[in-house]
RNA sequence: GCUGGCGUAGCUCAAUCGGCAGAGCAGCGGUUUUGUAAACCGCAGGUUGGAGGUUCGAUUCCUCUCGCCAGCUCCA
């Protein structure tokens, strides 16, 4: 059947596959012959490639699938049955090889079960960060700009500033040495650094300026390094930790952006370490122990660690992949870290450990990362005085936390679904004025807020403004009006939807009481703050 | 980049066979007022993503292009 699988047609295959009992049987690799005559090339090349002599079939009414299984034993089994999308796919997951067709559906034994499952889908896309960013004004990417280039209107630029100075805090509390880099530079550093030959196809082209080639930066490590070698250095002086909010330009495939969660143009929290290789351990356990400080900090309580080891292709020593995969086995281990081996899956230059956050969906995105660098030293030709009197090549470590604030951003906004804690609200609260013609008030206490220090807004001179989407999002609200009118001035409460009002008077000293109340304090996972709190004043 | 789908007002969406581009919400001006997704009247809002083409006439058909979405691949 080659008629193309548009929307019409998907209802009937969804209804086709819910009859008749499935069998199961096994064949010899003459099956590959079975398929052939069938025209189902793509099964007997994968039955070619199989080493075993004996594949293993499923008969289905007819329909004969190669599969190591198992195949559910009946039909009869599945209860509900949906069709979800169909998206093309590459044969064998290889992109020179032919697309494929692919038909996404899930069943489950009961129609309940199903819904349980539609319902998360709907809710992801309820908290969909494309939307919120766009409803509550937080962010925008414009097709006028470019694609994978984030505005941060003023919104969504006051959580970013909120979240960059507790970073810069925790950076400077944690002894880094924070640092500015330019976002361009001349392409020979690059070409030392080894991103011409083995990161070109992520870099912007390059321009020209005057005489010489210039590249907008895709990493901002190779800056790190020059300022470690603008002089000498000790033994004395390692550990250096250099720390920057570096913007960094890759060019990305038109389909791989997503929203803020893959970008062209972002902020890594970056920092990198230069250390003695008997300093790793110590360095990695540090950081491990400041990304989970920060990560919890932002409400992140689940996370997935993952040790990628040395691939196939590696530059450095066997010994020194040795020295560095075990420093960070027991970095991990020295703080009771369960993780998983990503064998082979580390950065040519060295392995890293990968930890990604699960959203309160139970999704994970990778975030954080630690990586060992033996190689930037080697082509920089880094080195430090020993104890010795000699000259001995330091270890970088590359690491983020947060990965990019872009990145970080859109899973903030998706986990919290848009109603963020109130230290981070860009709206901590809204004075609604109904009617109308109590908006000097309103302005007048806006003011007396702001100059108190919180984030707060006029907003609505309806009452229906009171339950609207925006503002319902923003964690107080506090109303002003008329007695027994419709608007009546109510008193401050807590955010729309969660049930909880507060009793607070509308005194101004009240107002900035109730506010005061979990406004400044971060939140640590596990004690999300209850506004439960009461002023009879 | 690849496969498939889609671009109409700030947002969500209409527009029959190719025949005068429309509605709700938001905005603005009024009127009104029992407390959480919707009071009433009016006004304004558009180069139908862009460029070509076919046609008497294109939102509609064709070509190219830009972007978005779902995946694949890749990644912070």
């Amino acid at each position: 059947m080659t008629l193309p699988l548009t929307a019409p047609l998907l209802p009937k295959i969804s209804k086709r596959s819910r009859r008749g009992p499935w069998k199961s049987s096994s064949a010899a690799s003459r099956s590959m012959e079975f398929f052939k005559q069938r025209g189902e090339q793509y099964k007997a090349e994968i039955i070619d490639s199989i080493p075993d002599d004996t594949v293993s079939l499923y008969d289905q009414g007819g329909f004969v699938d190669l599969c190591r299984g198992p195949h559910i034993a009946s039909t009869g089994q599945i209860g509900a049955l949906k069709r979800l999308t169909s998206a093309g796919a590459y044969w064998r997951g290889d992109e020179r090889n032919p697309m494929l067709q692919r038909i996404y559906g899930t069943s489950f034994p009961t129609q309940k079960e199903l819904d349980t499952y539609l319902a998360k889908l709907e809710e992801i896309k309820r908290r969909d960060h494309r939307k919120l960013g766009k409803e509550l004004d937080l962010i925008t990417i414009q097709d006028e700009i470019g694609p994978g280039l984030v505005l941060w209107h003023p919104k969504g630029a006051r959580i970013r500033l909120l979240i960059e100075n507790f970073w810069r805090e925790q950076h400077l509390k944690q002894g880094y040495e924070l640092v500015y880099s330019p976002h361009v530079a001349r392409l020979d550093l690059w070409k030392t650094s080894g991103h011409v030959d083995y990161y070109r196809d992520n870099m912007f082209a390059s321009m020209k300026v005057e005489a010489s080639e210039y590249q907008l930066k895709p990493m901002n490590c190779p800056f790190h390094i020059m300022i470690y070698k603008s002089h000498l250095r000790s033994y004395r002086d390692l550990p250096i930790r250099y720390g920057e909010l570096g913007t960094v330009y890759r060019y990305e495939r038109t389909g791989v952006l997503h929203g803020l969660l893959r970008v062209r143009g972002f902020t890594q929290d970056d920092a990198h370490l230069f250390c003695r290789p008997d300093q790793i351990e110590e360095e990695v356990s540090r950081v491990l122990d400041f990304t989970f400080f920060i990560l919890r900090t932002f409400g992140f309580a689940d996370f997935e660690v993952y040790l990628s080891t040395r691939p196939d292709k590696f530059v450095g020593s066997e010994e020194n992949w040795i020295v560095a995969t075990a420093g960070l086995d027991a970095a991990l281990k020295g703080r009771g870290v369960a993780y998983r081996i990503d064998p082979g899956e580390g950065v040519f230059y060295g392995p890293k450990i990968d930890i990604k956050i699960k959203d309160v969906l139970g999704r994970s995105w990778q975030c954080s990362t630690v990586q060992v660098d033996f190689n930037n030293p080697e082509r920089f030709g880094l080195s430090y005085v020993g104890a010795d009197g000699k000259a001995h090549q330091p270890i970088m470590i590359h690491r983020a936390l947060m990965g990019s604030i872009e990145r970080f951003f859109g899973i903030l906004i998706e986990h919290y679904a848009g109603a963020f804690p109130t230290w981070l609200a860009p709206v901590q609260a809204v004075v609604l004025n109904i009617p109308d013609k109590h908006r000097d008030y309103a302005q007048w206490l806006v003011g007396q807020l702001t100059a108190a220090g919180y984030r707060a807004e006029a907003g609505g001179r309806r009452p229906r403004d009171a339950g609207e989407n925006g503002i319902g999002t923003w964690p107080k609200r506090s109303q002003h009006g008329d007695p027994g009118g419709p608007g009546a001035t109510r008193p401050a409460e807590g955010r729309c939807g969660q049930g909880r009002a507060d009793p607070v008077t509308i005194k101004l000293r009240g107002v900035l009481s109730f506010l005061n109340f979990g406004s400044t304090e971060r939140f640590v996972s596990g004690k999300f703050g209850s506004s439960a709190w009461t002023e009879n004043s």
